[in-house]
DNA sequence: AGTAGTGTGTCATACATAGTACACGCTCAT
DNA sequence: ATGAGCGTGTACTATGTATGACACACTACT
């Protein structure tokens, strides 16, 4: 294995959280078995036990939302873990970067609590 | 050059406006000239080129941000023009992905002034 | 005892990314 | 006329990304 330690793992938080929760759910459903999964997800077993012991890279954006949704985890969350972020979030940033890019850096620090109210008060619209 | 063309020429905007730009700092400033430039942003003149003509995809994230600076632009404007999005936002979300893709899907339809309403109250924290 | 299912090791591959190196022909000031 | 600077064509390369295919050993029924 030594010829893949060279990979940036980033993020073997990711591989490791996967197993964990697709074993709870297996304890209660025997079709979380590694294999079953990954057929669902439509990969090969050998390569999600790669990815769930952090022997590969996470996988990409679209295997890996195909992989939270299977596991019933949010695919923002998921993708976050992989290190990445939806192409989605960064079409909708490229269309206005300074506007977004601005925001967000403003938003680095803020309090959850704080960005939180900001979505609620867009969200709510009366303002 | 027919061995390049399947490349995803997303933004054939990026290189234009690049060589715009730097031909209408070259009216004023003779060290604009492509080859200059190329040194001073560290690549080689022949790849900036092909950049400049969309004859290969847009850069890395460091060589568009290098580029964008010897231009006098903003980064995240050539980022975006270049398809991407700079890590550092990118580093932003994925430590908060819930808050921040909510956030910002909220913000997808919203009108520009409505966002910069929303980056005034932040900045100003007064609320 | 056999078969079905399970996780994993090894090997190979196709394509994308991000450039470098060199040579050529043109233009322009000296 | 010549050398410096210019933009570009062609060829090449190194590394990363994202998997697939196959074989093996183990376990768990039937």
């Amino acid at each position: 294995m030594t010829h893949y330690s060279h990979l940036r793992l980033a993020m073997p938080q990711f591989g490791t959280t996967a197993r964990q929760i697709r074993e709870r759910l297996r304890e209660s459903d025997r079709r979380f078995s590694l294999r079953q999964v990954a057929r669902r997800v439509g990969v090969e077993p050998a390569y999600l036990s790669k990815i769930e012991r952090g022997v590969v890279a996470p996988p990409s954006e679209a295997t890996t939302v195909r992989l939270a949704r299977e596991l019933g985890q949010d695919p923002d969350v998921f993708l976050a873990m992989a290190g990445k972020v939806s192409s989605d979030l960064q079409e909708i940033i490229r269309r206005r970067p300074k506007l977004f890019a601005e925001l967000i850096r403003q938003l680095r620090e803020a309090p959850d609590e704080a960005i939180f109210r900001v979505v609620r008060v867009v969200r709510d619209g009366d303002w």
